[in-house]
DNA sequence: CCCCATTAGTTTCATATGTAACTAATTTCC
DNA sequence: GGAAATTAGTTACATATGAAACTAATGGGG
């Protein structure tokens, strides 16, 4: 007589290990990742996430309408409005209206807005360094691949699934 | 006369390229792989991350303290209490109380979650194959380095900075 | 034994975020 | 030239999340 399994279970049972699944091994270590930084800011400069990439993309482009720094920073046009307003409140940035085009405004980083920039971005860079400190060029260069393979896929899938706006959306 | 800058900077102005910047991108990309992950859950099953995590959790082994599944999956308690009321509610896990230990239960999936952990494995298992498909070997090898190493330095990270709590928070 | 500290888990409250509706300006197209 | 569709940006409402207070049960000295 043969052995057969005395409880019967689907053909193919593929097993799932949870610590081993790469969606929440990616969410796990960016959540870690970002906590960090996210606590920086806010002890040091009152400024959140939402509000530290419109900083950074002002800092790096000067000015910007609303719309252009949402799509440059991938956040909602919501996101990106109520971080403006809360940094326009606290005059870290300026807005001009646009003449041509009285829908829009230009948003500018203000004299102190320049300053809580130019104070930051040595404070991310040395992060980021500690992040990639240990890992080799390789590992490194490995990384650029995956995260642009993972970005293509997802917006594929996204695509598909008719979640065009999942590609603005933060 | 020798050229001096007419605009006085700081000595070492560093640049700072926000979609160069790791951690930006590392969210950018877990955001996208997570997005697509979640409205599947949500419209196949109406289960969210949270929920999902503790559904993966029991399904790996079976019976199992709120706190204890907190700890795996690395949710916060509050976290975990809401998204298991919800299970409970729905009857996709069931609760014991610990005689021993009157403070704690222990959940497992009912007949009805098990089918449900059942339908997904699978879905989930391809969406991570599909993420991983067309990473060469050594990409996937250095990827798992990578997030290792993340998890340690934002981990001594938090240490170094008290926050012992988010260790354990989402 | 009993008071105090600790632990599991829940609830409350404040804040953050997403969706959808909205306003105002502009463009399209007849 | 003007009604209809589009676009930039804001607001309103519902939901999600985090922190802290809370309840109930246990453990640990004295």
């Amino acid at each position: 007589m043969n052995h057969l399994p005395r409880m019967s279970r689907p053909a193919s049972e593929a097993r799932l290990c949870l610590a081993e699944f790469l969606p929440y091994r990616m969410n796990v270590a960016t959540q870690a990742i970002s906590q960090g930084l996210a606590q920086y800011y806010a002890d040091a400069y009152g400024i959140s996430i939402p509000e530290w990439r419109i900083v950074a993309t002002l800092g790096e482009f000067t000015e910007m309408t609303a719309r252009d720094i949402a799509a440059h920073s991938r956040m909602s046009k919501v996101m990106t409005s109520r971080a403006a307003a809360s940094l326009l409140k606290r005059k870290l940035i300026a807005r001009r209206t646009n003449r041509e085009d009285r829908r829009e405004s230009f948003l500018r980083l203000t004299a102190q807005g320049g300053s809580v920039y130019a104070e930051m971005v040595p404070k991310a860079l040395v992060y980021q360094a500690r992040l990639k400190e240990g890992l080799s060029k390789s590992d490194l260069a490995a990384l650029e691949r995956i995260l642009a393979h993972f970005m293509q896929v997802s917006q594929k899938d996204a695509v598909e699934n008719g979640r065009f706006d999942s590609l603005l959306t933060l």
